[in-house]
DNA sequence: GTCTATAAACGGATAGAC
DNA sequence: GTCTATCCGTTTATAGAC
């Protein structure tokens, strides 16, 4: 079997496990230069800007987690989808010194360009799309609590994980992830 | 009456301004230059270092928070507290290009010093017990919708601000705080 | 208190040899 | 593809004159 990595996948990877953890300014091509073994101008021969690089590193995340969300069998109960879901946050912790990527670049949009700005924009409405599906069965069937229209719900839920991340990273605990899914769930 | 505004006040103005809208690794010494109009030493006589700086923008930036949350009578309905709550995020946006200087410290938290992460944490845990109260009343008058606990409703609600107001500039609308005062609040 | 001057490291980026 | 070498602006911070 072939378990090479590319360089170039090995700059993406670092750079999008950086954004993470430290945002789009708080990382440069020399932290990457070192932890990939090459120099900052091979760097530089891959994603000749910064904003090149930042750019595929939200279309490579995107796709990665669009990918997830596909995997979810949409045949299980509305609130086990959603247990699913609270965990591929849990996963983007990772050992808790990161937060997700989009929601970070939220952060520092207004030191970003436009066509990034978009692709965040395009990862924060496939999530809640995603949602307010959960959420419109669940509601349907009793077992998750919904109030008003899915579709405002699912934006109201998205943003509590999204700041829910952040607070878990902050307090270094998953606890307030699954504050945030018991906000939602009926019973047990 | 005294409009005078000393330079230390003025950089610390800024520098709040500075960090809602750009973060901890998006402005510098330079930027409060040019804006207040002394050379960037006379900023380290104030503020020797950045972090130093960024720390005294935390405890001004909470105490007007705290401040505003005091002067909101306790007598009001639970709901009309909620909905001044909302407001006051919504004032925090400003012009449109800032989120809440905490959450955007909580994004940066991985490049700063604890005695600020401890500073954040206050911040946070003073919101979701200001919160948890609103909420048990609401709760218990049947004006909100309170799924579990109170505690851990706050914490997933103030999580849900938090992450709105970031999705408010980044699609450029206060109507994402609004999904989240209505996705717990009761009727009309 | 505010300035000039300067340090010393870091930032993204490019040219050209190999 | 990767390197060396380099450009040039930026960053935080300090020393010392006024």
């Amino acid at each position: 079997m072939d378990t090479t990595t590319s360089v170039r996948e090995q700059i993406l990877d670092h750079a999008i496990t950086l954004i993470m953890m430290r945002g789009y300014n708080g990382f440069s091509y020399r932290d990457l230069s070192s932890l990939v073994g090459v120099k900052t101008s091979s760097i530089h021969y891959y994603f000749p800007s910064k904003d090149d690089l930042v750019l595929e590193a939200v279309s490579t995340y995107s796709s990665e987690v669009q990918s997830t969300l596909k995997g979810i069998d949409e045949s299980l109960p509305a609130e086990v989808r959603l247990g699913k879901y609270t965990k591929l946050f849990g996963r983007t912790l990772g050992d808790g010194h990161q937060i997700c990527l989009c929601g970070m670049l939220a952060a520092d949009i207004e030191t970003l360009p436009d066509n990034i700005r978009q692709a965040v924009q395009a990862f924060f409405k496939a999530n809640e799309k995603w949602l307010a599906k959960v959420l419109a069965e669940g509601a349907q069937a009793g077992t998750l609590a919904v109030n008003g229209k899915a579709e405002n719900a699912a934006r109201a839920l998205f943003a509590a994980f999204q700041g829910s991340v952040l607070a878990s990273r902050l307090f270094n605990t998953k606890a307030r992830l699954e504050d945030v899914e018991a906000s939602v769930r009926i019973g047990r």
